[in-house]
DNA sequence: GCAGTTACTGACAAAAATGTCGATAAGCAA
DNA sequence: TTGCTTATCGACATTTTTGTCAGTAACTGC
């Protein structure tokens, strides 16, 4: 009469793949349904945990949020570094750019950026500011973050590839256009306007 | 003994009027502090009346959040609509650029199409979509749609006026620089990148 | 094996958020 | 004034979400 529960009755972490476990739910349910779904039930049921072996791990939901906020900062940040510039200025240029649009593709680092920017809690946006500074200074001041017309593009460039990632393929359907359209169009701008812009300044 | 309660009792408003005051009270949050802040309990303080002063007009606090998001989708296409189009073609795309980046100047409508596409829930997005190629087809239809290479362009353009609008004045301060930097720098890239594309297409 | 550590869990408690209801009072029309 | 409609509200009920706790079981070292 007893029951066969002979399936793996439990599984057992190390503390670290756990997390990682529950992280990796978390993000799937983030990119999937958005931010407002990040509920201490809804993560643990995508890992397939217990509510309470969450909070085990991470102490409260918020601690969840924190912690997944900054696994994809960090991801984000190292995709960015890996890249390796080759040495004509111009491909350089190209390379990067290309790399930086690559970084946001994933649907979840552009939804990360818009997560953080809508999420006032400031606690959270010092994380960001250390990473984007440590970008910021290691990978592009390694060549010549000097000039202003330099920075500016850069600053445009994340912005737009954010919105890229973000926007993207959802408006380019609006338009009835195939997914990767803005995606498309946007780095044909950078690439004549950017170019534009060094021939002016010289370079 | 009687305490007085002279103060003013009660507000008595019409029912577009009360409906507009919670709305705007909303919109005040989600600027403010973003989409998870739209609660019963906060949108009804902001507004100084009752929680269920507010479910009287809305039904429920998803009713506000919808109501919101139509109001904000027909405020930013009036907006759009709003713009008088210069007979000097070159002219007339700056205007078209400048008024596109003034729409979501406003941080509210950056920020609303960034919850919009956050948030999966697609009942929502019916409401968007038809804003959306509406706005395509009168205002720009009006003119020359059919070369690829323009809408492609204003594909972009919204692209990064959303962007600009979203996290320009938060990245340009990550950089040290004023708010309005990424603005200016996206300005002066569309109107180099997208020249340099109409030169070569022809007109 | 055996003991100790601790990841894991279900059941429960607490808190937070949403929604209901009857009473009240502000305006309007007769 | 008087009566009617209904926007407004406080108190309460319900639902949702978060967090606690004590016991269980999977691994480790002996």
């Amino acid at each position: 009469m007893s029951i066969s529960k002979n399936t793996s009755s439990r599984i057992r972490r190390s503390p670290e793949a756990s997390r990682e476990n529950i992280l990796i739910a978390a993000e799937r349910l983030l990119v999937r349904q958005g931010p407002q779904s990040l509920r201490l039930a809804d993560v643990a049921k995508e890992a397939g945990v217990a509510n309470a072996t969450v909070l085990h791990h991470f102490g409260t939901i918020d601690g969840v949020q924190t912690a997944l906020m900054e696994k994809m900062i960090v991801e984000l940040v190292s995709g960015l570094m890996a890249m390796d510039v080759p040495d004509d200025p111009r491909a350089a240029r190209a390379a990067a750019i290309q790399n930086l649009f690559d970084a946001f593709e994933t649907k979840g680092a552009a939804r990360l950026a818009a997560w953080l920017e809508l999420t006032d809690e400031s606690r959270r946006l010092r994380t960001v500011r250390e990473a984007v500074q440590t970008v910021i200074r290691l990978k592009i001041g390694a060549e010549k973050a000097d000039e202003a017309r330099l920075e500016d593009a850069i600053l445009v460039s994340v912005i737009l590839a954010i919105g890229v990632g973000l926007f993207g393929p959802t408006l380019s359907e609006l338009l009835g256009k195939p997914r990767d359209r803005a995606r498309v169009a946007a780095l044909r701008l950078l690439e004549t306007g950017l170019e534009e812009a060094a021939r002016k300044t010289g370079q």
